[in-house]
DNA sequence: CCTATAATTCGTCGATTGGCGAAGTATAGG
DNA sequence: CCTATACTTCGCCAATCGACGAATTATAGG
């Protein structure tokens, strides 16, 4: 039941709902899933980690970038039933599908970056 | 999103989901719903509506009684999925198989009590 | 009608939640 | 080392939530 619980309780709340479908090309660092959102990173982190907490999400530390990811293979059913139904539900969310389009945008922005010091000829 | 939302705060509560999963074996009425709760009529009274309100359930008026049941063929897919998944992942649960026990004693004792006029010799 | 019963609605209260900024931790890079 | 960056943790505040009892509505039955 708890386990359960937390599932529901961490699908409650449409900030993170979006944090979570932002997810859903691939994984993101917090700092991006900062800028989709626009939230402060206290803020942001907390959702981050009850969406860990819950199963949802699985985090891989890099440097001094934290990626979230999709749970996937090794997920229990539950949190794997629970996403292909939250993933159902709101593939065609007009919200969603703005969080899509901003990431386009913050992924190409910082692979410029990434790149910046190459192209100073 | 606003609909999803509901479904996953309707679910993210203790309370509501045992109300839910005691309707799994058919329609009960509030009175009933109230003796395996054991919570005052009021509260029992709202968790109904919010259920209600994400269309998990559904209400039925007959005389003084209001019997809820699962949504079945009525509701939308995202409910269908939301009931089955909430189903799946609560069936081993002791908390559940404790009320649906109790649930057999309170039938059992409505049943008696609306043949007792049979009885009395 | 009048009373009893079944539910709901309303108002209240303590507990939880979501937001923030400040402070703390960890790591990359000069 | 020392600073800047990326996150997290902590403490606070307003808003929401779940519980209750009291008052209200609706219906069955004398």
């Amino acid at each position: 039941m708890q386990d359960y619980l937390k599932i529901t309780k961490a699908l409650s709340d449409e900030t993170r709902v979006r944090a979570l479908m932002s997810l859903s090309e691939g994984e993101l660092c917090v700092c991006q899933i900062i800028e989709v959102l626009g939230l402060s990173p206290s803020t942001v982190s907390k959702h981050m980690s009850i969406l860990q907490g819950a199963g949802l999400v699985v985090r891989r530390k890099d440097g001094r970038w934290h990626y979230y990811r999709l749970a996937g293979r090794d997920a229990t059913p539950e949190v794997r039933q629970a996403l292909r139904w939250t993933i159902n539900a709101l593939d065609a969310e007009k919200t969603i599908a703005d969080d899509a389009k901003a990431l386009c945008c913050i992924r190409q922005t910082d692979r410029e970056e990434m790149t910046a010091c190459y192209n100073a000829s």
